[in-house]
DNA sequence: CTGAAAGCGCTTACAG
DNA sequence: CTGAAAGCGCTTACAG
């Protein structure tokens, strides 16, 4: 069995204080530069780590970021949006690169999870992630804010709710693929998605769709906008509610590739062609969307850029700094689903 | 600002000594009822979270495990495997459950990990995950196993690695897939992936994939093995080295996905029919296999099981158990890309 | 530049 | 069933 090293152990060795070796190990210019080598030869030699339990309890603080990721209640148990992956992903690195720890922790919305982390010392700072209904979510997070819990979160910015949020201009990306597919010579739209304040991202993604058809002198149906929660077969289920109400539609803006990928599926089992028929577009580029077929026309987001950000607006946060929301742009992806010749 | 409440705040409050507090909130038993209660109702109402930190400190263990993500250096900044994401997502839950927390941390495979988390106290037991060259690898493992840390990794088991391992039945998966391509009458075969000891999990595949040729008294014939690494791109170029060789191949079994996905590209863009001139497999089943075109087909692996096993394990291994390797099975997911009839 | 000492907030043997 | 006290392993103000 192993036994632990701890500084005093250094100490005799090094025969100086166990003050002394604290400060060696935190390189304090303090310490004459030969005792320190000496201090630090030693601590390599035993393998010495600073144990992070004492030094946080005594700094009261932990080096560590949470990252707390919820899920939609109702999507299925082992898949999780890939978008959120690839942001999991990006924090990641993110934090290692900031030097700080990072925990992971799935959350259902219903969870008691508002405070666990920071107020256990467990974390510095907390960062929320995830689609779902906002309405129980909005009071979590003022009672977040009310405990002086620092935490950013990834979303629509919402003056309704506390905090920071750093998100996307999906208003801008709704906007977009709507003219690239009215350029396509498309008029009859449909929306596939839920664009009420349960769901505040796809909202604005909503809306900028509703700008571009204004925009172009088209009229605006809310009757063609079917709710979905974002995953394919939420997608395939709200294609089928706009097939049944047999509105006529030659193209289609899904509130995320997700959902996109479900209405795929659900009309080229109805026998209509992609894009001929239809045009679809989804929205955040995962990495699926290129592999559908027809390849998926999509809206980019930056999701390395985006880590870097959360975290960096969270460690100024926890510094005192004041920190604003963030919008990001936003790219285009223009691939054959949509009718493009490409 | 907040000032956190102590278990001297709820002592005080509730007129009992601390030590008193302490038991209470940990469900002693020898705490009377009443008072108990009295005192989890003052912390509930002060919002009160034992200090991780402190609690950590004196009961020296840290109830988080770590999991320890290596990339393939070549690989892309911004993109993981999405296995290893899936299998990541599995893992938190599981640990959830189980009641830890988990710390994420992407990893180099030169980076000086071993041993960083549970020397200095931050986790309990390590989660080691990713492919990868094995030769340094070992060292470290080795060195992990003298100093005592608990651990156990994903992968192929390997007499020559040290610590417990839990993967899937690699072997039997190269098996599967090319017995299914025999029986879809292929006969001339290529594999595209590393085969060397570097890579042990490809390597039984390539090894399953050999004894099936043997048994359908084919010849294995080493040349048509292309080394890759498991990317989009180092597929496209294993196959386009396959390609310069001039060797006839009507089968392509590719170890992973991801290099399937190049492969299919690249032969795609030759202008090669898939399946009818090639047929193609891969491994993984990651989300994107069913999407291309044609769809893939593929070895399963049970990401959600692997997560529970490998959580469990772990946790048995630090309360002390014997822990021993696990060969979890596999399953044959059987698409177009292989020219079965589905 | 160095050391002795206090203290971070808990848990838990020990004594009653 | 409860309390006083020690101690987990550090960091850092204080004194020299």
């Amino acid at each position: 069995m192993r036994d632990k090293a701890t500084s005093f152990d250094i100490a005799h060795r090094a025969g100086v204080s166990q003050s002394t070796v604290s400060r060696a190990l935190r390189d304090s210019p303090l310490v004459n530069k030969e005792t320190r080598d000496k201090i630090q030869a030693i601590a390599t030699e035993l393998n010495y780590k600073v144990d992070k339990n004492a030094s946080n309890l005594r700094r009261q603080h932990s080096l560590t970021l949470a990252l707390l990721l919820f899920e939609d209640p109702t999507s299925d148990d082992s898949l999780i949006n890939p978008f959120f992956l690839s942001m999991l992903g990006s924090i990641t690195k993110a934090s290692t690169k900031a030097g700080y720890d990072l925990l992971v922790s799935f959350q259902n919305l219903n969870d008691d999870w508002h405070a666990e982390y920071e107020d256990s010392n467990k974390a510095d700072g907390l960062i929320l992630l995830g689609y779902g209904d906002y309405t129980d979510y909005r009071d979590k997070l003022t009672k977040l804010e009310e405990q002086g819990t620092h935490f950013v979160r990834w979303g629509a910015h919402d003056i309704d709710h506390a905090g920071v949020s750093i998100g996307c201009n999906n208003m801008q990306g709704g906007f977009d693929v709507t003219q690239h597919m009215l350029n396509m010579q498309r008029r009859q739209f449909a929306f596939i998605g839920e664009a009420g304040s349960q769901a505040p991202e796809f909202k604005e993604r909503y809306l900028g769709h509703c700008q571009a058809l204004k925009d172009a002198g088209l009229q605006v149906n809310n009757a063609m906008q079917f709710d979905a929660i974002s995953t394919e077969q939420s997608g395939y289920q709200g294609v089928q509610r706009l097939l049944d109400s047999g509105n006529k539609f030659d193209a289609l803006f899904c509130a995320s590739d997700l959902i996109a990928l479900g209405a795929l599926r659900c009309l080229q089992e109805k026998g209509l062609s992609i894009p001929e028929d239809v045009a679809i577009a989804g929205f955040d580029n995962i990495p699926i969307s290129s592999f559908a077929n027809p390849a998926l026309t999509t809206v980019h987001q930056n999701t390395k850029l985006a880590g870097e950000i959360l975290v960096d607006s969270l460690l100024r946060l926890i510094s005192g700094e004041e920190v604003s929301h963030y919008l990001m742009p936003v790219d285009l992806v223009v691939r054959r689903s949509s009718g493009a010749q490409t």
